[in-house]
DNA sequence: TTGTACGCGTTATCAG
DNA sequence: CTGATAACGCGTACAA
């Protein structure tokens, strides 16, 4: 690439980049002073030093990553895959990511499993290609078990799952405590005066749903009231799926007086079918979501709903993974971060009279390490 | 699911990535028949070639793309900055790229600028450093000028702007035609018997924002009315901010009977305030937005906004940036893709009885190429 | 403090 | 059809 033939115009033929052998060349010096004086080693002469930074300057010298990387055997790559990037939580979450990974001198590759194991295996053995430092993931909903991610761990790359993990296994993960938002949600709406709350719940396989429904569940015992099966509606939280439900929900012989739902969709579908019907919400039926997208202070009432905390789950996962990074031996390799979540207030749920003290979360201790 | 048959034993020492050579020295064979039969080489015997591949699946080798993009000079990466991944538009512009990228065996490095020129300046270098293929980037605010594009140019890598781009240059881009999208708006409102339609212009020295501005100039001067521009308003298109002038206008002598927003929040800002003072949307004033963002078919009227259409956008944006891989020469350095809006038609902006015959928008030819 | 020489894993060139 | 060898750009023992 080197050979300087002359092409048609010389313009507009692409230069080739400047390396650190014709820095060198320049110099009269060796690679070796260049490399040293580029990498701020200590034996190397200030004067020199800084011919060397100052020429790198005035030839735009880039410096080629992947040829260190190849030679260290550790690039300065992060890989990331998550189901997809669309609604408030995945790219508040890569955004994190992104932000916490860049401060550390790490890039990100981006990849989306839609939602399908075989996108997930095929991401992996890209970023596995790719040569990447470590991988963070959020799991396909088709996602079983983790045998691809065996070769991840055979070569002794960090791995942090954030998010969506699969239950009962030993790995390092960055989760949000689901079960204590369902917890406080749920018992907010006690303390509002409701005692026939119903709940959607999301498909169980997933250990987020799951544990939303178990803080549901613990916040009604707790309570003395009694878990009633033929409130609880397991369907895929979409919004139309949503005001189906709260249509059966409305019919039966003693409807709820409150739902919480695990999802903010179909909370959503829920309000838009009880407006139809002229049933009041929160007077006759007050209700509570999960995820605090963008539309819950936009639906009136506006909507009480849990936030996840997508941004610090994005940084407490690049956390994890530098932490990993830095202990060599395997030795820690299941890890658990338990993000606090947040519970915002807002008029769907206000069922009593009296308004609450604090609409604003407490901005305490969020962050809960475990073992 | 817990597959810990084997715990804490020798799985505890990374096994180091089997390559070329291992493959070679297994089979008694020269690298060089390695990679031909893993790059599918026509000299090679179909059996040798079988024996390679087999073995290769048994190690599980996974090809060092490192290597590989270091020995060829081109990796399989392509790098895309954007201001930031959040809102609607951004993360399914890159939901787009991922994918299209993705089907064309290319790895997505993502970078944010945080609207900040320096960070802009600071991923170009990390990106050429990472050797990629090609860049995709949306300015940041902050950007006035192409100064810290021009090594980019210099090494002849394939350079794609889309959406926010500078104006008068002559740069490969990816745009929507927010001109039309405005125009097809604002003659909606005619239509639908307004005369006096208020605009709320965003920052005018971005280039999306002044072409909203002018497509709403051109449809009100094919209509004939004439251009007030006590009527239009110019802030940086924020919620809150649309609801001040929102009241701003009603206070005027001659106050508007529609407004065209180039933006959905701050005409979400003036819905609230108009329901806020008994003011009838779509009876009394007509409301239309830009961007079609989520929220704009939860409201109550559903708003009436243009879609930016932002998956197509980062679809073109990739084919974009695999035509200008195959032309090496960089005769043809200046290529646009301007996009069709579409115009979705809600409730906010029936105006007039009769309903259009057609709220969803035609799904024709939406993908223009210009030059 | 500086220089020499080799290797990281892959592909391209040139012989056989 | 196959094999030996040289590069790609950088880091690092080792020697000077």
């Amino acid at each position: 690439m080197a050979s300087r033939t002359k092409k048609e115009k010389e313009n507009e033929v692409p230069s080739s980049p400047v390396s650190m052998a014709d820095l060198a060349r320049e110099l009269g010096v060796s690679m070796t002073t260049i490399s040293r004086a580029l990498s701020d080693h200590h034996s190397i002469g200030p004067a020199t030093k800084q011919r060397v930074l100052k020429l790198a300057k005035k030839l735009n010298y880039q410096p080629n990553h992947l040829a260190a990387a190849l030679r260290k055997g550790k690039s300065k790559l992060l890989g990331v895959i998550v189901p997809y990037i669309e609604g408030r939580f995945f790219p508040s979450v890569v955004h994190g990511i992104e932000t916490a990974a860049s401060k550390a001198g790490f890039s990100v590759i981006m990849c989306q499993s839609n939602e399908d194991v075989a996108h997930e295996r095929k991401s992996i053995d890209t970023l596995l290609s790719a040569q990447v430092a470590g991988i963070l993931v959020s799991l396909s909903r088709t996602t079983s078990d983790f045998r691809h991610f065996e070769k991840v761990r055979k070569r002794g790359i960090p791995l942090v799952f954030f998010d969506r993990v699969l239950t009962d296994d030993y790995v390092n993960a960055v989760v949000l405590n689901d079960r204590e938002g369902a917890y406080q949600s749920t018992l907010h709406l006690i303390e509002q005066g409701c005692r026939r709350i119903a709940h959607f719940a999301g498909p169980q396989h997933l250990n987020i749903y799951q544990n939303r429904r178990q803080g549901y569940i613990e916040a009604l015992q707790s309570a003395g009231i009694p878990v009633d099966e033929e409130l609880i509606a397991y369907f895929d939280m979409s919004q139309e799926n949503g005001a189906e439900e709260m249509e059966r929900l409305l019919a039966l012989p003693s409807p709820p007086d409150a739902v919480f739902a695990a999802g903010d969709s179909s909370i959503l579908g829920a309000l838009q079918y009880l407006k139809n019907k002229g049933v009041r919400v929160p007077q006759d039926i007050a209700l509570a979501g999960f995820s605090n997208e963008a539309f819950t202070s936009i639906t009136e009432p506006m909507l009480t709903s849990v936030d996840q905390r997508c941004e610090e789950m994005g940084q407490a996962s690049v956390r994890l993974f530098l932490e990993l990074m830095e202990t060599k031996g395997p030795a820690f390799s299941h890890r658990q971060v338990v993000l606090q979540p947040q519970l915002f207030i807002r008029e769907s749920s206000l069922h009593g009279q009296a308004a609450p003290s604090a609409s604003t979360p407490q901005e305490e201790e969020n962050v809960q390490q475990v073992r």
